[in-house]
DNA sequence: CTATTGCGCAAGCAATTGCTTTCCTATTTA
DNA sequence: TAAATAGGAAAGCAATTGCTTGCGCAATAG
């Protein structure tokens, strides 16, 4: 029933991430961001709800409103791990990277067993 | 049917995060990467189909065997889309930095009797 | 040639998602 | 106080996910 809760799950909705853009500005109550979508409240509650039990909503009761701002802070984690990835396929450890294939390759060939694709006739 | 494959989606599943990283270094077969899970070989392949799908993975045919290899350029769209607010974040967390301290000065200004850390006397 | 190995395909299944509709409860406002 | 208004809770449903089992097929080893 509860399922998996991460950050990393939670984006994964474009509905999800268009919420984060929106609020990111400021913080914006539940039935003004549900008017900007093509879904009903309650579709974009739950999303709401999805992104506050992940720690990326922070929701404010004021009044008979709620206000919801992101805390985007918790995005960190997903920096955090593409951050490590960008830096490898941009420049930096390119050369690192080769290296490693070229090891690999080299391996292969020093395999006796791997004598030659075309095989015999 | 032919669902959402977009990376985003792709990577909200940590075995495949997981896949990621280990294809990261080099190159490496099916059975390889399906060896280090608790899953099925066949589970594994599908994700890694997924992954192929939405062009993080390259599959290359080599005799009886793939090696799969990252493309870890795709990854931008996420890395764009979450810098973006990487750099919001840590600007407005300086910012809130400011704005608290100078809001403690304030207070501290406001009520002599505060045995606050301004220790204003 | 035959057995083995690497791996994809397809069917089947339970759990999860994303959404809707209906109903309910507070807080305003007239 | 009654009528709006903001928004949550629950039930129902189709589509999607993640996984497994079973089968088929090509490449290679013996």
């Amino acid at each position: 029933m509860e399922a998996r809760r991460d950050v990393f799950q939670a984006i994964a909705d474009p509905t999800r991430r268009a919420i984060i853009g929106m609020v990111a500005k400021q913080p914006v109550n539940v039935n003004a961001i549900a008017e900007q979508f093509d879904h009903t409240r309650q579709a974009i509650s739950l999303h709401l709800k999805i992104l506050s039990e992940c720690g990326l909503l922070n929701i404010r009761k004021e009044g008979r409103e709620r206000y919801c701002e992101v805390k985007l802070e918790k995005l960190n984690e997903v920096y955090e791990w593409v951050e490590e990835y960008h830096k490898l396929w941009t420049g930096r450890m390119k050369s690192l990277k080769r290296f490693i294939e070229q090891e690999e390759l080299q391996a292969a060939k020093r395999t006796p067993a791997k004598k030659g694709k075309a095989g015999r006739k």
